[in-house]
DNA sequence: TATTGTTATACTCTATAACTATA
DNA sequence: TATAGTTATAGAGTATAACAATA
């Protein structure tokens, strides 16, 4: 199929020459170069996330609602930070998972204007069948040799651990 | 697609043993552990892509259309793959990127049936842009030294030569 | 006054089903 | 009959603005 941006065709960007972290050689601009493999493989692999959503009887974003919501009560508000959206938008989400009894609302004690978020024992069943499909690794990924899934392993450690 | 099939059963992964291209060690599944750590940080990249289409006044998926969009004229049915959408979504889709002035519907020739998409001069301008951006590599990727961006690289290609 | 969550409104995205025009 | 695209409809996701309760 096509829908390849690969080869890097209008990407040779060979802008800044000299110094800063973003080195440019005679090959162009690796950091360029990597992240642009990197993502048409994530880009790929994610189309399929709606269908795999959907087998849970899932949207995609309940799908990511209900993937961050596993580490103890969350506030409505952290939680819309979390999926860079309004909090109106919240709100809506929310009732239709709590109308599926996947979550529940509870007030917090400390300050009444805020609402956790609980996953109910139907949530939290769902979401560990959730993240084991979600971090299922693509065929892609799998078929390389152990030394470049060691190698990838620990730079993309390095590359987390430098946020 | 709602049934599903082991109604709660896992998948207990790294009790395969040996064989296979799953490596399974002392550590656990490599590939799961290079994915997770590689699906990690692209999603937290992701989370600005609605806010980077935005700013060219365009929605996410309007953003990934152009993305699509460039090589040449495409068959509104082609696209709904891509899209992993349905056609009746691509019209809809379609109808307010022509009326923005990014796209124009063209018959085909061969068959009158369907509709070639092509980019607008406008549309292409647009696109430029938008691949600056969305190719633009996070501070995570530019902060690695150049020997884990070579490597990257490398295992990049051939994770996607191999698909 | 400022913040949390809700409601009202409007628009986009999405799927299903029925339709048309071609093939 | 089968396929490509459209239309109609419905529901979900999203932002903005106005609002209530609380801080």
């Amino acid at each position: 199929m096509r829908g390849m941006n690969g080869s890097g065709e209008q990407l040779e960007r060979k802008t800044k020459p000299g110094s800063g972290p973003g080195q440019a050689g005679p090959e162009g601009d690796l950091p360029r170069q990597a992240w642009t493999l990197l993502f048409e493989l994530m880009h790929t692999h994610m189309r399929n996330f709606p269908a795999l959503a959907a087998e849970l009887d899932l949207s995609p974003v309940q799908a990511h609602v209900l993937r961050q919501l596993g580490e103890g009560p969350l506030a409505m508000s952290t939680l819309a930070a979390y999926l860079s959206c309004d909090a109106s938008n919240v709100t809506g989400l929310v009732d239709r998972m709590e109308a599926r009894g996947l979550v529940v609302r509870r007030s917090s004690e400390q300050d009444r204007r805020v609402k956790m978020l609980v996953l109910t024992e139907d949530g939290a069943a769902l979401r560990e069948r959730l993240l084991e499909r979600i971090f299922e690794p693509p065929d892609a990924i799998c078929g390389l040799p152990e030394e470049d899934l060691c190698a990838l392993r620990d730079i993309m450690r390095r590359a987390l651990g430098a946020q």
